[in-house]
DNA sequence: ATAATATAGATATCTATACGTCTAGATGAT
DNA sequence: ATCATCTAGACGTATAGATATCTATATTAT
């Protein structure tokens, strides 16, 4: 499930008490629940109050109660007990380490100043196994952008992203030395293809010369390599890259479920 | 969502006729779609028949219908547009990737032999960052098992659990030599603690000496370390673990949602 | 031609109700 | 005491509406 705007919208309601309106009334329970949970008032291992009790309580019907519960317990805040009850998980797993970001909107968030710049940027033709991730014909164009991206003033990544140029071929008529690549998915969106999913194989190697020569460390020193395909809504793969991560400066962390 | 018996249940009454009671309509509903999916009755990107339409053709009523197709959506086989239709995603991203499974849970899926052979039994007090990953105090006992593990009669991963004594202490009742790792999840699931999610860092390393002897690798050689804290339904963490797994022959697959 | 408007169809939200199933605890029989 | 049974409460499934909102398309006005 997807409501990042309406998150935003509805704790926006919670101190500003105007303008709830149009804001579903199952969002509005669900924030409040998890602000709730936020602010230690349900503790940690709580039962929640009966279904029916919430509903008469925030004065909606036992179902609209259901959706802005249900929301919780996919973000792992709130688990089910047929029979028994709601309760609050213990130590609230973060659900967002799983949730797909790129180099700069997770270096935001950390409060990481992220800087990239462009090595090449190129129209070429797909190679086999671009191709495939992309779904192309082997004879079709993809845009390359390879980048060298820093974290506070450190290198930690080289990337090399392939974009179908069929769709998104407006990309290339941007001046150059100011390329945009922080809202590369941003652009996808606009054409139609918001960036919903990524499938990404990880892997642990060494770093050989050339690479060793790019990033200023030594060879041999170790790579989280990365490769990447991401999809929009609809599945259409709108980028495939890889991806070399310093192994000393870069961890991944990820959240799976059962 | 879980619902892996409700699938093969459903599943099931898909070749036999018989006893299809007992199985939610909702849940008869999604694997009929999802069948027909697969099938490519329901072609990719194909708009699926309106709710109503829906509603009407399996006799049930539309939020009913929605409850089905929802199911399918967290699993990234459809995707909605508001005022538009339910369509077919186009080349279905494998949630499976990102779904939780242990060594020996995965080697099955992919036919390989999985063996684990274990090298330390032990009761011992959690360190600082053990009892911190499984909200323990300092001095309470955690039941270590070191075991190395072949796919393949391959050597590729170290692994070190850590289990909290207080929860799982029927454990080191059991008589050693024919100790069985492969089930560990099922005792903490007879013990009501059924896993539920896992967090865990991805590093790349470099195997020391030490580690290179035990897995008769070169010092040196890329290893990818795994960080793993495994928590059960209501939140509580059940296992802690470190896991070195060979670099050349490991790599790790996740899908990641926006 | 272009832009504003109306419309039909589809999903989104929500209600009120009903019955099924499960769990924990109380009750009662052995 | 132990075990089986009953029961109240809670979540699970399902219905049949109703209204809102969004999108694409057709229509109309400029």
């Amino acid at each position: 499930m997807i409501y990042g705007h309406q998150i935003r919208s509805a704790l926006m309601s919670m101190s500003d008490i105007s303008n709830t309106e149009g804001i579903p009334l199952y969002v509005k329970i669900r924030e409040s629940l998890r602000q709730q949970i936020a602010s230690g008032e349900l503790e940690r291992g709580q039962k929640l109050p009966s279904e029916d009790e919430l509903a008469t309580k925030f004065g909606v019907s036992r179902m609209t109660v259901r959706q802005g519960t249900s929301d919780l317990i996919d973000d792992g805040l709130l688990y089910r007990r047929h029979g028994v009850g709601t309760f609050v998980t213990l130590p609230h797993i973060e659900r967002d380490h799983s949730r797909l970001t790129n180099f700069f909107e997770n270096s935001n968030m950390h409060g990481i100043h992220a800087k990239a710049s462009i090595l090449e940027f190129e129209v070429i033709h797909a190679t086999p196994k671009i191709a495939q991730a992309l779904l192309l014909e082997l004879d079709e164009f993809v845009i390359h952008i390879k980048t060298l991206r820093q974290a506070d003033d450190v290198m930690v990544t080289l990337h090399d992203a392939y974009i179908p140029h069929r769709l998104f071929s407006e990309v290339i008529q941007e001046e150059l030395p100011d390329f945009d690549v922080q809202h590369l998915w941003s652009k996808f969106e606009k054409k139609g293809y918001p960036v919903k999913q990524a499938v990404q194989k990880i892997e642990a190697r060494l770093a050989d010369q050339e690479l060793a020569k790019v990033m200023h460390i030594q060879a041999g020193a170790p790579i989280l390599f990365k490769e990447r395909t991401v999809y929009a809504e609809d599945g259409t793969p709108v980028e495939f890259t890889y991806c070399f991560n310093r192994g000393d400066m870069y961890s991944l962390t990820v959240t799976l479920n059962r």
